[in-house]
DNA sequence: TCCCATCTTAATGCATACGTTACAGCGTAC
DNA sequence: GTACGCTGTAACGTATGCATTAAGATGGGA
């Protein structure tokens, strides 16, 4: 039985606000994403809706999206299965990210990139410097993603947009627990300057060149390190 | 009312029979492929239900599904409304596949293609100069998709595989349209047969120049045909 | 002691019920 | 003739009911 406001057949929506499956979606990849649902975790759609004060249904529909995002399996009689990230896994990510993201570098640097969005990128990369000389690997981190989800963000194509940040989810778990097993990331600060230049520059080749390499060497480290640990789960 | 067997909670599934939901997306998405269901169209929920012989649980499940991936847009109070594809869109598209299907020829020159595989391909190819030659543009348009698929499935990696198998359902019906306005597309079969060569002869480099190339003009071309033709409901 | 068949139970997929709300159509006022 | 407001209806979002079935338990046999 529902909580307090029991018996809102919330029916079409009050158009602004949003609908209980939107918020269970939302709900359920914050528990995903912030590790609260570790890998291989399980979770019934009668346990998802009580937690989350609803019925089933709608929390059966944001299960379905998390589905075809390739955040969870469905299985018949277990619920949603929070999808393990093996090394393999990572390589297919990071193949995949690299062959995205530098075209959008490409992209940005040949259509010319405004003062004002080159001074956000600046920002990101200085707020990376600084944090690695706090040792603050979580601000390290969260400017990172800053740096990447804006460049991405200036290609302006929305469907590269969405994809990259479907992988960059995927990836979520594995980049946050090898954030403190890898070597500092000294180099990809220095790699982050050198392609804001190159695109500053309106060098589209050097510009993809510099973020290929850049990826592909984060990736290959990760994978190797995951390899190292036979970290499988996660 | 449901049709003959109605009073059947199909229930946890009979584990290898489809559920209902499947069958709806994957008939719904066929609609849409087949131009059946064109630009602009729209289908209600009940509509669909009747349609499809099943209740709209999980006629819903089906639409959300085609939304997440592009295929259409549910308005609350019009069912869904299958997305018209723009030049923009096409732009889009094929930005993302270029990087893409660049990134997999480069991947399959450096790991090297069996030879069984590489006759598939070149299979294709030849199929595709058969249907020009007869005129047969379905057949080549087959044909040609056939070559692609093929080519990103050698890349073994199943995230590239999905998400460009996602694109190039988005711009089916561009495809379709744009088919018989093009060019003959006898330049096409050459860069194919290059690109076959570049990743026999183990030059991912190449490879990737080439199907970039190839992505690009093809690209490019149908773009221009879109906005020359003012098409911008397809 | 271990393994397998049977039975119980609970999770599910789907159908349906229900209250809400957006939109269309109509009438009235200007 | 046009514009505006009201009202009825129908589509939807969500809740709930129901038949089905698979997982796990239980008991018996080897």
């Amino acid at each position: 039985m529902p909580s307090g406001s029991a018996a809102f057949g919330d029916a079409t929506l009050p158009a602004d606000r949003q609908s209980q499956a939107e918020l269970a979606y939302e709900k359920l990849k914050q528990l995903l994403l912030d590790g609260t649902l570790p890998a291989g975790a399980q979770m019934l759609e009668q346990e998802a809706a009580e937690r989350l004060n609803m019925s089933r249904t709608p929390v059966r529909e944001a299960m379905v999206r998390l589905r075809q995002e390739g955040m969870v399996e469905i299985r018949p009689r277990h619920g949603m299965r929070v999808l393990p990230i093996s090394a393999t896994d990572m390589a297919e990510i990071y193949e995949v990210l690299t062959a995205l993201e530098g075209a959008a570098a490409e992209a940005v640097a040949r259509r010319g990139i405004p003062a004002r969005q080159l001074s956000v990128l600046r920002g990101a990369v200085r707020d990376m410097d600084r944090a690695l000389e706090r040792d603050d690997l979580s601000a390290w981190a969260e400017a990172d993603e800053r740096f990447h989800s804006h460049l991405v963000e200036l290609s302006g194509n929305q469907r590269l947009i969405q994809m990259v940040a479907q992988l960059w989810d995927q990836a979520h778990r594995a980049r946050m627990l090898t954030l403190r097993l890898r070597p500092r990331p000294t180099n990809s600060n220095r790699e982050h300057e050198a392609l804001v230049e190159a695109m500053a520059a309106g060098k589209p080749d050097l510009a993809r060149q510099i973020h290929e390499d850049h990826r592909r060497r984060a990736g290959t480290m990760l994978i190797e390190l995951l390899e190292r640990l036979g970290l499988t789960q996660i």
